[in-house]
DNA sequence: CTCTGTGAAAATGTTCACAGCG
DNA sequence: CGCTGTGAACATTTTCACAGAG
């Protein structure tokens, strides 16, 4: 399914590890910013609510970075989680949907900040296009394709109705995306060379609704076993 | 950590089905509207995007409610699915924070027709408190301990900014919620009978970063040993 | 003596492959 | 026959526990 990675180039991140990784990240720039030079592995468990060795576990697939009997250099680590999670080179991305999701994604301080930049967004809607978000122009959808290619944008993030995803995606595609991070709640298709991701927020709050449902029926339970 | 559930009443479901069933949840609906009566394991897997085995397997741990030869009973699963994730009893939700992922949230139409109601909301900033969204009243945040409590409400959503989370968070506890979904970028501690699940928004483009990257180097790494 | 790095064990999740029901 | 349900094989992830670097 994956090319095999020519191995002398870097070993191979798990996939738990990697969507694990921003996270550490996070959690460094804090420190960073609250001027600490060095963490131990629980430390940064404890500021990222995952256990310590699994910690260590995942900053040893990236190299040996830490100083036994210290913790890590937390600006090198910094550095080293962002190179491999590919955030030092600019990425642009365009968005497809401007409703409140799509506004809410362009104003969020977290994709700017690190690597990523807004550069294009499009909806179908006739009294959107053509007004400004965030200091940006919005097109038409049909632009997506043209813009994609010309502007080098490498993103494209769908937060449309689940009736337009597929068109939208296939758009992007055309335009010659390498990634696409679809929040509407449609199953989409792209040819396998194009990554795609989903997050789905209806489905969170109904996994939530499992557990939250589960448990005060346990604690109904435990409460009948306890009579 | 996790109480053992009495094993007459039902049979543990691992996590990762029950993060897959509100994704067959949701096929199944468009299956219904379309009057499709009947699916197999094949169908729901292409509708879904996930394999056949897995699907097959994931449905046995509800009971051995399909027919061979035939498939699953669309709306048998639809009502067996609901069931086992709590859908079908009807749940309040409170909303913190009503920027735009608020408001997204608060619109968003697969919150309100899965058997979840948005039923109060909240901010800190004086000019929206008072304000109408979605036909509510925005009210302080102060009071969501008493409304939360008074009210009825369930499940805290916070879409606040990273500082205030914790607060917030705090507060819904106060209340009485049972379980919360985190949007804001923090690390929060809540006691343990309360469920916490957190959606990262910028955390999901960055692991898509990861992949996009590392397959450009891919594709890169393949040239070059192509020669 | 502290804290990393990592083999090895345990737990969880996925895929295969096929017996057997309708 | 077609398609489910499920043991058994395989793969991935988590946790444990400790040797050894600083």
């Amino acid at each position: 399914m994956t090319l095999e990675y020519p191995d002398a180039l870097q070993r191979r991140i798990p996939e738990a590890t990697v969507s694990r990784l921003p996270l550490y990240l996070r959690s460094l720039l804090d420190f960073s910013e609250r001027e600490v030079s060095t963490v131990s592995s629980e430390k940064l468990a404890a500021a990222t609510g995952v256990n310590a060795a699994k910690v260590r576990k995942d900053l040893s697939y990236l190299g040996s970075y830490g100083t036994r009997g210290v913790g890590y250099d937390v600006e090198f680590l910094v550095h080293a989680i962002s190179q491999r999670l590919g955030l030092t080179r600019d990425r642009k991305a365009g968005i497809a949907g401007v409703g409140n999701l799509g506004r809410a994604l362009v104003n969020y301080r977290g994709f700017g900040e690190r690597g990523f930049r807004i550069a294009a967004c499009f909806d179908s809607d006739p009294l959107k296009i053509g007004t400004a978000v965030n200091d940006m122009t919005v097109s038409s959808i049909d632009e997506i394709e043209a813009s994609v290619c010309a502007g080098g944008i490498t993103i494209g993030i769908i937060a449309t109705p689940a009736a337009a995803a597929q068109d939208v995606a296939d758009r992007f595609v055309a335009g010659g995306v390498l990634g696409i991070l679809n929040f509407a709640p449609a199953v989409l298709t792209v040819p396998p060379e194009v990554t795609l991701r989903k997050v789905d927020l209806s489905i969170e709050l109904q996994i939530l609704a499992f557990y939250v449902g589960r448990d005060s029926g346990l604690i109904q339970a435990a409460i009948e076993a306890a009579k």
